[in-house]
DNA sequence: TTGTACGCGTTATCAG
DNA sequence: CTGATAACGCGTACAA
């Protein structure tokens, strides 16, 4: 009496739509399929049967006999973090287009929870994988990858060659931040940031700033540089934290102009400035990372260098696409260019108007 | 010669197994599932030959003969949102849980690809499907959904009472924020916002602060209503232009407080004021609603109305679980409790202290 | 305690 | 132009 949710009526399958039009279920199969020739006027009538019975083929057995599910198993390491869902809405852009479904797991940077996700989509029949950030360390991924499944990496920085990946080159993005700013007539450039010991990525930028640095013939002050040796958790408050104390005890700033690690930390910055009452940019120029949502909403607007994260992800979902209908892909790494995007927060040292 | 992707070496099958340790698949299959004894022996035979060969039950084909693939189809507007993005996080944490997978689709708030989503995702054996945020309109949800799945909404607004559905009341909401401002002693109360012709949602906030109004013995005046009729598609600044202009023209604020949509609405307001010379909240409060990442880097920090979305999320999924296991539940609407976050932007007019 | 054999819904192969 | 029938890999009556 009760309807319940298991007793879900039979869909009607292929064989009843071969019955009742009165074909064979090969008949049906072809004339959806139009792997071979059916004559229009069965074609028609069966065309018809499917829609007034609503039938559906049921991928599930299609992927059985073909061995291919139409299916991308994406790995991440957080939903919440714009930069990968920004990645995602590009891969997912691309993927669509070939009728690929994404089956989406999350592993809270947690290499255990990584390495479980993969065995999950492996046995799930996904026909590839795309790593989106992430550690470094690829030693569980590659352990857990049994089905041999093309992957590609995308803002995920490994040590391997293993896997062809989309990246940016942070050392180089932070060198040409140097450049700007060297070009707006900075010569006191400080870097605020962390190490981070399990994404290559920070030493990347801070190696840039030093690059940079170097470049332009500009002198490495360590009065100009806050580096954290471990994780910023909350990077707003701390880098906040690190330059309120930093004035509140009394030192003047040496540098005109500083070079931020990321969004969050630009941010913390400009508010630390700010309370004590150092005009940004006039007194002091900050730039960014990453141009991340909240950072246009800040007061003056944040200048900050613009990553291509959905291109970047529709690039990867390409290749990987590319490599599941089993054309060669060379392991290569793709690096995307950045670009600064100069609002309010920079100021020109120059007086040549 | 080249290797292609397409030719994955076989998986190694329940049968490879069977073979291997000489029993028949129907021993490994028990092994593995625990349906019925298998003598101790036999079974760590079976599982350490598992082990050796690396051996994964193939999903595809058990889901095929169970007909159900622990898979929930998720749809979902947009993936850039961070609303909805955590209401997927919470429901991802409970889902986990029961070892289902999250397929999930964004609609970009198209109707079209919306029904689209729900089409692929019903063929591919869903076992059921959360609907998170979208349109009032679910008649295409509807007609899409052939299967007749279970299927759960959260913080989607919709006039029918055929889904169960996780909401905050947003009416409730807003009028509480009436009562709190009431209750710092304000007197004149704005609202900004635009009608959501949509998603009830809107209408709803809009009501709630003519009932807060109205329980709270205040008059509504117009002059303190800002109100578009038609969508803001930029939020931050539309509703900065909408007070720039007004305050620019002259005209003075007759509110003491401002009652924001969102929290973008809110931010943009607060720039306004601040460009206008009017000090928040000495001069004028202000408050957003829904406490999203970026609400808390303004400064003076924004005050806002918090929404437990991962725990909606969570809820939803439950619901939905259930639903899936065979277990009634009831079509009704679980409405959440909202917070009130007070952070920077409001201020007690009361001089009793 | 274990095995045989069929079915899940589809596509591929071979026939005609 | 169209059909039978055998896979695909697994679960599970039914049997022993």
């Amino acid at each position: 009496m009760k309807k319940n949710f298991k007793n879900k009526k039979s869909p009607v399958t292929i064989k009843d739509i071969a019955e009742l039009a009165g074909v064979s279920v090969t008949t049906v199969s072809h004339a959806l399929s139009g792997e071979r020739y059916v004559k229009e006027e069965t074609k028609q009538k069966i065309l018809k049967i499917i829609n007034e019975n609503k039938y559906r083929p049921n991928v599930i057995a299609r992927s059985l006999t073909k061995k291919a599910s139409k299916t991308i198993g994406v790995i991440l390491p957080d939903l919440n973090n714009p930069i990968y869902t920004k990645i995602l809405k590009g891969a997912e852009s691309e993927t669509v287009k070939d009728d690929y479904i994404l089956v989406i797991s999350s592993t809270y940077y947690n290499a255990a929870t990584e390495a479980d996700q993969i065995d999950r989509l492996n046995t799930l029949f996904a026909d590839g994988f795309l790593f989106i950030g992430g550690s470094k360390d690829t030693g569980h991924l590659e352990k857990a990858n049994i089905r041999n499944l093309p992957a590609v990496l995308v803002f995920r920085w490994a040590a391997e060659d293993k896997y062809p990946k989309v990246l940016i080159d942070n050392r180089k993005a932070i060198s040409q931040v140097v450049d700007y700013l060297a070009g707006l007539g900075h010569k006191n450039i400080g870097y605020i940031g962390w190490i981070d010991e399990s994404t290559v990525d920070s030493d990347n930028k801070y190696s840039g700033y030093l690059d940079g640095l170097n470049k332009n013939n500009l002198i490495l002050n360590e009065k100009n540089v806050f580096l954290k040796k471990d994780i910023m958790t909350n990077e707003y408050d701390e880098s906040y934290n690190i330059l309120n104390n930093y004035l509140k005890s009394g030192k003047k700033l040496y540098m005109s102009a500083l070079i931020c690690k990321n969004d969050n930390i630009a941010l913390g910055s400009l508010e630390a400035f700010k309370v004590n009452n150092l005009k940004v940019p006039q007194e002091i120029s900050i730039i960014g990372f990453g141009n991340t949502d909240h950072s246009q909403y800040s007061s003056p607007r944040l200048s900050t260098v613009s990553v291509p994260l959905e291109q970047m992800g529709s690039a990867g979902a390409r290749l990987l696409l590319n490599a599941i209908s089993g054309k060669k892909i060379k392991k290569e790494t793709i690096y995307f260019d950045t670009s600064i995007l100069n609002r309010e927060t920079l100021i020109s040292l120059k007086n040549d108007t």
